[in-house]
RNA sequence: CGGGGUGUAGCUCAGUCUGGUUAGAGUACCUGGUUUGGGACCAGGGGGUCGAAGGUUCGAGUCCUUUCACCCCGACCA
């Protein structure tokens, strides 16, 4: 991509009321723009972003056997009337009349519409095991959304629904998600923790949470020091039996109160900390099959309704978590799995030909490469394109400037700041051993 | 849903208290020129139903009423 015909709008100026690095960010350097409270449009750097996200998703859910499908965003009141959603979920869930006047609502997660596209079709404990899952747009009527894409009402979000013969298949596959959405996540370069979890509106028993861990995050979690442990802090204190007077107000309050504590499942110390909750994997049990009447033949040809599982995992909010963790006071840091573009070719002054020539070259043979490579051939200074290319986050910026004349151009790693100086001729070899 | 705040140029904001020429700045954008290693400079230019409706007044961005939107704190949150 050339940066002269790209629809990046990059800008000095944050909107007002940003208060997090992703929502600043990502509005700055012309990934989003808000259309109204917790409604975003997501312009082409975003798009890339989430496809390489999604991609990875894909990826880890075709080794564990699952399969894609997509369910409608419109979903028919009916399925929520008999699933008993439809008060539980209350004005989170926005309903509409369409010119029938039949009821209808915009699905906020899909477990009712899956069940009724699995009921009837799969009748027999022979074709269980089964996952199914969709990456997909979902809208929650949030009473107040916040924080750019971190807390937005419309937001894409894989979910996926597992269907079982017995529990112990369930626990089986529980464990698979696990380990595939741990697989998914350090792939995308995040630091994470799973914790244990409340299984809140949606029921069930064994719940967990895959937590980003950031500052800014909404969840305090305890997490252990040496071993992987870590919960959410309602679960641990209520485990804990913290006097219910206890007034948590601040993390630092918990701390004081906290900070001794020892590891249940090791030696090692708890330390409180706090993450954006990313994903979020449930055992179902039959609380969905057994309201919609979902039900399979077992081996004796007796009806038993399906043993679930599911497993979410938020899109939208990943992108926004990429940021939260790796940003610094310039602008974002794509991890490499992440980046919308890995290779930022950055030419110091176009009117010098010589330049122009070099970044033209390296250019096209990156694109031969199928590397993701953009070209900063802009009009402009360059502080002005160092100070764009560190707000965007390229992983690697390619100076062609000044040094050309004696035959060496730069290479920016955005994540160290370092200006590594490369001899011109060696410069696509060098790039390609970096990405 | 309670409490608070803000709506003026694409964006960030001044002007409102104390009504009075043609509504401003910075930035962004367009034209020309100079510049080219850390968000340049000079000159010229386009861009506004002052959130909306109603009212008071000779006169409303400014005062009054109503309404809508957005944001913050809290409660809520697969």
């Amino acid at each position: 991509m050339r940066r002269t015909k790209a629809f990046i709008p990059t800008s000095k100026e944050a909107p007002s009321d940003a208060l997090l690095a992703s929502h600043i960010f990502l509005s700055r350097a012309g990934f989003i723009s808000q259309v109204a409270a917790g409604l975003y449009s997501y312009m082409p750097l975003a798009k890339k972003v989430i496809r390489k996200i999604e991609n990875v998703i894909h990826d880890e859910m075709a080794n564990v056997g699952a399969q894609e499908v997509e369910l409608s965003f419109v979903a028919p009141a009916d399925l929520w009337i008999e699933s008993g959603r439809i008060d539980k979920f209350g004005k989170e869930l926005l309903r509409f009349y369409d010119r029938k006047e039949k009821l209808f609502v915009l699905g906020p997660t899909h477990e009712e519409m899956m069940v009724d596209l699995v009921r009837n079709r799969v009748t027999s404990y022979k074709n269980l095991p089964l996952n199914l899952y969709q990456i997909k747009t979902k809208f929650r009527d949030e009473v107040r959304p916040r924080y750019g894409l971190m807390r937005g009402r419309e937001f894409i979000m894989k979910d996926g629904y597992s269907f079982h013969a017995s529990e112990d298949d369930l626990e089986r596959e529980f464990n698979a998600l696990e380990d595939a959405y741990k697989k998914i996540i350090t792939r995308l370069g995040l630091d994470f923790r799973v914790v244990e979890a409340d299984s809140g509106a949606i029921g069930g028993s064994g719940s967990k949470e895959i937590m980003v861990i950031a500052q800014s995050g909404e969840d305090n979690l305890a997490i252990c020091d040496k071993c992987e442990y870590g919960a959410n802090i309602e679960v641990f204190m209520n485990l804990d039996e913290l006097p219910e007077d206890f007034d948590a107000t601040s993390i630092t309050d918990i701390k004081e109160i906290k900070s001794d504590d020892n590891c249940p499942h090791c030696d090692g110390k708890l330390s409180l900390t706090k993450g954006i909750e990313v994903g979020h994997i449930f055992k179902l049990g039959t609380t969905y099959s057994k309201a919609l009447k979902a039900e399979y033949l077992d081996e004796n040809g007796k009806a038993q309704p399906f043993i679930m599982g599911t497993y979410g995992m938020g899109v939208s909010r990943l992108v926004a978590a990429v940021i939260e963790q790796h940003h610094d006071e310039n602008g974002c840091i794509w991890t490499k799995e992440t980046a919308p573009y890995m290779v930022n070719i950055m030419i110091s002054n176009i009117k010098d030909n010589n330049q122009m020539e070099v970044g033209e070259l390296l250019y096209s043979q990156l694109l031969e490469a199928n590397v993701e490579v953009i070209i900063d051939d802009r009009k402009d200074r360059f502080g002005f394109k160092m100070k764009d290319a560190e707000l965007i986050g390229f992983p690697y910026t390619v100076i062609i400037g000044k040094e050309l004349s004696n035959g060496i151009v730069e290479i920016f790693d955005r994540k160290t700041k370092e200006k590594t100086e490369v001899n011109v001729k060696n410069i696509f070899d060098k790039v390609m051993e970096l990405i």
